[in-house]
This record gives C-alpha cells, structure tokens and sequence, in this order.
DNA sequence: GCAATAGTTAATCAACTTGACTAACGCTCC
DNA sequence: GGAGCGTTAGTCAAGTTGATTAACTATTGC
C-alpha cells in the first residue's frame, strides 16, 4: 500500500470522506457529533456539511429539542444520493433472474423478476431498466450492478467458470454488461452472497470469522475472515466437495461429495426408510436416526474445514441445512465433539428470505458506499 | 475502520511517514524521485528530507553523476535509527533461545544463543543485553523483540498455549518481558514465522497468498493470504494434524497425525526396511517406494487444505519437508493429480538457514518499520 | 431575564504550490 | 583546451488553500 501524500486538497477530501462515511455508518448525528468524532473544529465541521448537502449527499433530517440552548440540525446521509442493483441468477428449468433494486441506505427501492432463455445481455438490461422505471428514477441512474451466480467469478480472466446456466459462461459477458449499463458490474459466487447475509442479516453478525457450509444439491463453503471472503487462487477456496474420505484410490475413491451430496443424502434417508423428493425434504421428514447419520458425515467434512482454518463459528445453510434447523446443528456438533478435539461452534441459518439476493443486496449497498466515498475523495467538487 | 481527519499537522504527518514509507520500501532515491512518486512539489520534499534526516530517519548516502547539472543526493532510510531482536525458543533437552539483533534494513548486527533452564524473563533479558553489548549500543535500544515459539500465543488472553518448554507457558510472560525489557515484545508461532521466510527469503516471494506445511515431529500448517497471516479463532488455524482420515469412530479413528507424524512415519519407514533414527533421516536415506507411499499421505492431508483454500502454492517445509527436497514435493504433487481435480502447485522450501530465527527477523524488521512510520505520523516531531 | 448551547464571522496560523532564481555540471563549438 | 550554453538540483519569496481560535449572535429552556 502506498501512503497518501498531499497538499491542502486532500485533507479537504479526507474530512469530507470521514464525515461523509461517519453519517453512513452511524445513521444520524449533529454537527456536534460529528465535531467530536472527527476532532475537526465548528467551523471546519460547517463547512464541510454544507458541501456535502450542496452535492446532494447529506440531508437534514430533523432538529434536536430538550436542552437550553438552539436546536441542532440532525442530518443523515442521502438515501437518494446513490442506487443499487442486486441480482440474483439461478437455473431452475430455464435461466431466472431475481432482483431487487435499493437506495444508499439499503432500503428496498423496487423488486422485479424474470424468466429468459435469450442473451443474458438484453435480460439483464431490460430487469435493469424495469426496476428504474418502477422505482421512477431516470433510466442508467443505477450506478452498481451486483450479481449473485451459481459459479465462480474470475475478474483477472473476465470470466464465468463453473456455471450452468445456458449464456453465462460466454467470456467478457461482465464486462459487456458493464459497458452496456453504463454502470460498474460486480460478480460473485452465490455461497459467498449467502454469507454476507448471513454476517448483516443471521447469526454471524458478531463473531469476527466464521465459515458458512451451503448445502443444497452440491456442497460449497464460503469464509468469512473478518468481514472479508476467501476467494482462492483461482475462486476455488471452498470447493469442499472435493476433501477426501479415506486412502481409497481409483474407484474405491471418496470425497465429500459422495458421503453428502445430494444424491448421497437421498441414498443414506432411503437405507432409513425415508422416501424424499430432495435431500431438503428427506432432512425435514427425517427421523433422528438418519439425523444422527448425516450429521457424522458433515461433521467429517467441517472437523478437516476446522482443522484447517479454526473459525470461532460455522453456519449450515442452503436448503438443506435450513431444513435441518437446530436440531440437525446440534447433532452436528454433538458428532463434532465426539470424533475431534476441536470445539468449534456450529450453528442453522439465521437468514429467513433469499439469502442469494439478499446478500447480494447488502454487498451491493456496501460497494456503492465504497464508490461515493472514493469518488469524493478523488475528485474534489469544484468550488 | 475510521477515515482520518484532520488539519495541517495531519498533513505534514502524511507526508513525512509517506516519504519514509517509500525509502524504506525502495532502498535509495533522490529528491527528485520522491517529487515524482509522492506528487510533492520540491520546496516541500527538501523540507520533508530535511526534517527526516534532523531526526535521524534519513542519511544521504551519496551523489548521482553522469548526467547534466548539479549532481542529486541520493537519500536512504538510516539503517541506525532502529534496532529490533528475533529470538526462537526451542526445547531440545533443556530451553535453547537462538537470537539476532538487525537494524532497520534487516542487517545481522549481532547474534547469540544461550541454553538455560532457568526463569525465561532473566534468561531473556541477559540474552538482550548480550546482544546490545556486542552490537555496541545502549542497552534497551532495540525497541522490538519478537519470539518464535513452539506453541500458540493468545495475545487477547495474553498466554502462550501449547507450549512444552517449561516456564513458558505462565500466563502474563509476555507482558511480563515488555515491562522488564522496556520494548515492545511480539510473539508468533513457529510455524508462522517459518511461512514468512519463505516468503521473504524462500520460493514464496512471487506468489499472492500460499500455505506452508511444516512437517516435523508434529505438523502444522501456516497460512499466508496475500502476506497476512491467517492465525484463527483462538491460534487453532493450521492444526491439520486433526484432520479426520476415514470414518472410523473410537478407537478406529485415524487422523493425519496417524498418518503422517513423526512416530507414523518411522514406521512407514521400517514397513519399507528403513532404520532410522528420526523421520528426517528416514526420508533423507528414504527409498523410491517408501517416499511414494509417504507422499500418498502427505497428499491426502494437502488435499484437505487445497479443498478448502485453493492456495497457488503448497511449500513442504520443516525437518521432514527439506530433507525430502523436490523428490518428495514432486512424488506429492503427482500423488495429489491422481487422486483430486485440484492441481495447487507443491514445492519443498527453498531456506537454507533456520527458518523460524530467519523469519522472526524478518517479522521484527517489518514491525519496527511500521513502528517508527506510525510514531512519526501519530507524533508530528516539534519544531 | 439568565444560563447554556448552535452556529457564524473575523483574524490568524500552518502547510503546500507556483514561479523565479542561483548554482553546478556536462557537452559542444571555436 | 577553454568559453559558452543548455540542463538540472535546490532554494527563495509570494500567494493560495484550508483549518483553528476566539469572539460574537441568536435561540431555547428554566
């Protein structure tokens, strides 16, 4: 990291910057609050709040009453000063787009969602130009466009991997998008989305790490180190379907896949007398004993995620760990006890709607902070 | 984090620890390279130099020549202005330190080792004064000791865990030296500082993030993410040796410790009609099918760890790890393609000297850099 | 009417920049 | 081989930007 050097200007930009983040993060404050968080004098403080609610980015919000003396003028960073757009892509029979589009502040704007085998381009355009219209904003004014994928994002190749859905995988499709929106597009996986919801909205909100096991029909593992995810060399951190069980070679080979997979999980609820559609519905009609079974197998594949990483908490999400709840987290780490000296917590999903898009949501509400804040910084508004 | 605000004095700061910053990154620069890369204009950079080397952080280190005009002096970071100790615990038959005094650009100054059993903080502060004694300065100069310990140190519990080395593990012991050794006293694990060498000194230096598997009596795991150390809940990260092999319950349970530790491996040695006396000669006088076979375990824990890191680069270091050399990291690279998808690149280390002494300098110069730039910038020196 | 507080105004101060200037060095031309 | 010229390092002086201090005005509650 190369340290700022700067003249006069720069500081001007940092104090707006820190004062600007400062309304961001804590909601509403007081020329006074402000004046004792950044140790900027009054004057200072009054002039760089009347810069920032000139440039549309602080608005009043209401006035202090109570004390002796003059109200205070309470103000707020602008919702309106910036949007987002949150998307989330799934293959079900044919590709299906879920977005929802929302302001500075994370509120819900607009939501709209949409079935299309065509050209991902033109879909995500029209989804685009649907929730500004909705939302009655001028058509482009969404600066940020996330999008949540059942694949992972490589930004250095500019490409898709590992995705299904038909269209996607086609190379440089992110950064036609970008250019097509006229907006920045950012991509990740969808594990990874589900656990920033689950730090913003479920049960990792307080734990510095954690890691989050999705567990639907493949098996994923996104980690969360302080707020920030693992990605891996090539987006491949989290690939725990691959970690082996047992020496076996050739095709006496297992991974983790094989013990609790999908189709795995369908096969062990079967031995149990269970007839299940899908492993979510198999582990909601399950009996304790299958329980109790599958619950060693994934405590096999956290206890090597443990042993590795150490994470104060682990989360069980996807359908299939929201399906199993707490009483599938306890048996989990009651097997976890039982077969390693690690203690690591285990714990259900805490995310009760989409947790895809609602992670993609939150990140996008977070870049588009993160925009706001450099942009003033680096190009100081004329006077 | 909380952006920074604040009125000229901030400014001046910046600039000051921004310019030493890059003296320290860069080595030697003239003035008018610094004008180049800070942006400063060139009364302000003069002033800046002259402010640095009035306080002893800068020394002219010569001319430039050749070209037309007056020549340029040429400015590099005083390498006096600060010396910084590493020591490396280890328990051999009674407690063994090995340390090095460097200054700020990572030169050896001076270097001792004691065996003691007695109390570690008189042990350390003798060790200390030996150093400074030798290197010629006053004594409680160096402002920064950092341990490398065969153990895990919890700074927020402030004890030293898992420690066989005896007196070591008393709670406040590191505090307790800071006190007496009026410096700042870091403490790492050994494993960790071993995965900082082979960055700094090793075949790490390339790469953005890579885990280095020490392989010893026991095993261990250091994870660097892009030059981060990742330590873990409470330490735990790296603690592959519990990684689960199989399925077994009770007294069947195998973990990789089983498999691959010091014992298991003299035994896999002896299958293979090997007598050796420690693991690192049974690997050093190893046969073909011997190291195959250990490879194949090696493989399947690494296999763990690329699972869910996905790190470029797995570094087999420790004892076990240099004694095998490429032989070894070649057998587990092709152990590991025929067992997984995952195709992480394996290489044995590339340090030669001790590499917990080695890197534990290394920690301690970067920590002192970062010492004397943050001192600068908190503390705007009077005029 | 008084005490306390929000916010503004005016004067001052600190730090950086611009542009001009001095001085040193190497090259070239006579 | 020496004088002159172009180039570059570094300094000086003036001006600009932005923050601070301290005084002042105005508003509110008691």
């Amino acid at each position: 990291m190369t340290r700022l050097a700067g003249s006069s200007k720069l500081l001007r930009a940092m104090n707006e910057s820190a004062t600007l983040a400062l309304l961001l993060d804590r909601g509403t404050l007081t020329r006074g609050d402000l004046r004792e968080i950044t140790g900027l004098s009054k004057p200072t403080t009054s002039e760089v709040m009347r810069r920032l609610t000139d440039a549309g980015l602080a608005v009043v919000v209401g006035h202090t009453s109570g004390g002796p003396g003059p109200s205070a003028e309470i103000y707020a960073a602008n919702p309106a000063a910036g949007h987002a757009i949150a998307i989330s892509v799934r293959e079900t029979q044919s590709p299906h787009l879920c977005a929802v589009l929302c302001d500075l502040a994370g509120t819900e704007v607009a939501r709209a969602d949409v079935t299309a085998a065509a050209d991902p381009v033109p879909a995500v355009a029209g989804l685009v130009d649907d929730l500004s219209r909705q939302a009655g904003l001028v058509p482009g004014s969404a600066r940020l466009v996330q999008l949540g994928l059942p694949g992972s994002y490589d930004a250095a190749a500019g490409v898709i991997r590992h995705i299904d859905v038909p269209g996607w995988d086609r190379p440089g499709l992110v950064d036609d998008l970008a250019t097509r929106l006229g907006a920045t597009v950012a991509a990740d996986n969808d594990v990874n989305l589900a656990a920033i919801a689950e730090r913003h909205h479920g049960v990792a909100g307080a734990v510095e790490s954690f890691a989050l096991m999705w567990f639907s029909g493949g098996l994923g593992l996104a980690i969360d180190l302080g707020g920030t995810l693992l990605r891996g060399a090539r987006g491949g951190a989290g690939e725990i379907g691959y970690v082996p069980v047992g020496l076996g070679r050739g095709a006496d080979r297992t991974d983790l896949t094989d013990l609790a997979g999908g189709p795995a999980v369908l096969a062990l609820a079967a031995e149990h007398g269970i007839d299940a559609a899908t492993p979510e519905a198999a582990v909601a009609a399950g009996t304790p004993p299958f329980l109790d079974a599958l619950a060693e197998r994934i405590a096999y594949g956290l206890a090597a995620v443990a042993a590795v990483l150490d994470p104060p908490l682990i989360v069980l999400a996807g359908d299939v760990g929201r399906a199993g709840g707490d009483a599938l987290a306890d048996r989990v780490t009651a097997a976890l006890r039982a077969s390693t000296p690690l203690d690591t917590a285990i714990a259900a999903t805490g995310v009760t709607e989409d947790p895809v898009l609602l992670g993609a949501q939150v990140a996008a509400q977070h870049a588009l902070r993160e925009q706001i804040i450099t942009t003033l910084r680096d190009a100081a508004p004329a006077a």
